[in-house]
DNA sequence: ACGGATTTTTAGACTAGCTTAAAAATTAAT
DNA sequence: ATTAATTTTTAAGCTAGTCTAAAAATCCGT
């Protein structure tokens, strides 16, 4: 059975692949586990023969559709327990994800299908992203950066781009959440922010850094 | 922080002691953990500098009240999420042991108590075992094995003393689990077995190996 | 096409944890 | 009190994963 780091190095080109098209990188996996290049080519040897991902020496590497089977039954793993942490033990959406990091690797079939019944299979974590289901498969929703809005649109917001804790922490106090009513009172075109009613509450100002990590359903 | 293998280490000294009444010697470590004696003793002697036990070459080892306090909270974790997966995803009392062996280590202060408050508090573990509280206090209780009943006595079963598989198994079949109600028709003398009406069923015989592992309490 | 910067790999060494085989200490039996 | 059996420790060596420093390969600007 793959080792917790084995899944981690998985879990990692896989979400550096998808968000760079293109091939994982030793530095980039390094800088996203936090750890050294070097140690990264010396996994990348010792794991290739494993048949999770296809590896080049100076070319980087990309996964077979095994490791892309494994990865993503990690992420299905990591957005459930980040759904029971919201919604059954009241974290705050900024708190799950460091622990679900740790609950992503417990190893059990049973567990995570009636995790997910319990849960009543839901199709979003507590960041609006996608939960695959069983076969992998992810429920795509048409989304729009809040920063694409114009002058006069409405949207309820479904997710978060960015997941670092202070942008959280900040969209907290701003009282937006997922679900949030927001419309757009006017786009300032020199730096691109925004003046923004929150659930109809009066207008906040929103620079362009924080309006283009929301993302929103648009309202009629 | 501690690493899974130290708690693990440490949680098998404490129950051993526990259920020696003295110093935890190497090979009932090594049999404990399924590892080899030499694993043991290398180990003690690395962590014998964290000051979580005692130990002395040849004579065994016992906990320093920072080691029992850890082993506490291992085991309070153990046994919410016992608690959580029988009562929350109805796993069988069978099958939760092994992924709570997973479970109580990842590492969340806020993250049990939550799940304490979540399935609240409780007191017991679906084998019956009491879970210390936040400060490591155990709740105990008045409870007989249902070996040393006589005849004609009635009890509520409460608790089982071995934790096997199939003896688990063998009482699902028996439809014996905790709370059930039984009567003690006869004992035989001669084997110690015991004819015994379960839930006022008609009576089924058991051996004296299976009724010394059931605990009960009396019942008027 | 070359030189410098950047990226990646290699080399060598470290820790945690484990193994088997042999040596030493302890315990038990005569 | 010896000897024999058992338990424990030591010795030597393995794997997984990590590190730093240095070498090699690739990339990039001119
Ligand atoms: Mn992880
Ligand atoms: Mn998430
Ligand atoms: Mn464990
Ligand atoms: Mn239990």
């Amino acid at each position: 059975m793959a080792t917790q780091t084995e899944e981690d190095y998985i879990k990692a080109i896989f979400k550096i692949t998808e968000r760079n098209q293109g091939a994982a990188n030793t530095n980039a996996i390094a800088k996203y586990l936090n750890t050294s290049a070097a140690s990264v080519t010396d996994m990348l040897k010792r794991l290739s023969d494993k048949d999770y991902f296809h590896y080049e020496k100076y070319k980087g590497v990309y996964l077979t559709s095994k490791g892309i089977q494994m990865a993503t039954q990690l992420v299905r793993k990591h957005r459930l327990w980040e759904v029971f942490l919201a919604k059954k033990l009241d974290f705050s959406w900024e708190e799950v994800h460091d622990i679900a990091e740790q609950l992503e690797h417990i190893k059990s079939d049973t567990l995570i299908e009636k995790l997910d019944a319990f849960l009543g299979h839901p199709k979003y974590d507590p960041h609006g992203d996608p939960i695959p289901n069983a076969e992998g498969k992810f429920t795509l929703r048409n989304q729009f950066g809040l920063s694409t809005l114009s002058k006069g649109e409405k949207g309820i917001v479904v997710g978060v781009k960015e997941h670092d804790k202070d942008f959280l922490q900040y969209l907290n106090q701003l009282e937006i959440g997922l679900g949030t009513e927001v419309e757009v009172i006017d786009v300032v075109d020199f730096d691109h922010s925004i003046k923004l009613k929150i659930n109809n509450q009066e207008a906040t100002s929103l620079s362009y850094k924080v309006t283009k990590n929301i993302y929103i359903k648009k309202q009629a």
